[in-house]
DNA sequence: CACCTGATTGCCT
DNA sequence: GGCAATCAGGTGA
């Protein structure tokens, strides 16, 4: 067991609560990714909290299987899952072992490795303002899943968000069951445009 | 083992 | 703004 840095430090502790306490707290901070030594971060600017067996809305809901095993591991730890057959999603698990919890990350702001990222993307605008397009612009795919996000290919750390900006609460995007829970959140800057707006 | 649905995206109208 | 693409996991027979 090696030493934690200061800054892994911190990044253990804002995991160790609850996904929905979690959640606000991860806004502003970067995502890293170094895949053949090509460098991409961005800004986390949208996030929504999922629970476990009292949140229906969950992929943990009904208890462990082979796709969600990552989500009952130890804060920190990285769950991705393929959507739609297509697309890749990224959460961060949070909270106790066994406890399934997690944060999905729905959007971030690029600020390293633009270049790379519109050439994984395809394109050059909306590089990362989405959950499967932060994962095809940082290089995230299903190896990842089940890493660490201390100290594995996909890396959290702490920031913050820009001067003015402000947190916005609402409800999950495209899900069918508890659809009411506030449990999504959304960085924006004073005159109320997303981080990421081109 | 067949059927259904989805924590989405991007193109088309 | 609407909708097709696309397929693996999950559910129920």
């Amino acid at each position: 067991m090696t030493e934690d840095s200061p800054v892994s430090r911190d990044v253990r502790a804002l995991l160790a609560g609850d996904a929905v306490e979690v959640a606000s707290g991860l806004l502003g901070c970067r995502l890293v990714t170094e895949f053949n030594g090509l460098s991409t971060i961005v800004i986390i600017d949208e996030v929504e909290a999922y629970g476990g067996a009292d949140d229906p809305a969950s992929h943990a809901y009904r208890g462990p299987t082979d796709r969600n095993r990552s989500m009952f591991g130890e804060a920190g730890t990285l769950y991705v899952y393929r959507s739609y057959g297509v697309h890749w999603c990224a959460n961060v698990v949070t909270g106790p072992r066994d406890q399934p919890s997690a944060v999905l990350l729905r959007s971030g702001t690029p600020i390293v490795g633009e270049e790379t990222m519109e050439r994984r993307r395809g394109r050059c605008d909306h590089l990362a303002d989405g959950p499967g397009k932060l994962c095809a612009a940082l290089g995230i795919t299903g190896n990842d899943d089940g890493t660490s996000v201390i100290d594995g290919p996909v890396r959290l750390a702490m920031g913050t968000l820009p001067q003015g900006a402000t947190i916005e609460t609402g409800t999950r995007v495209g899900i069918t069951k508890a659809v009411e829970r506030p449990w999504r959140f959304v960085a924006r800057i004073t005159d109320g445009s997303s981080l990421n707006a081109i």
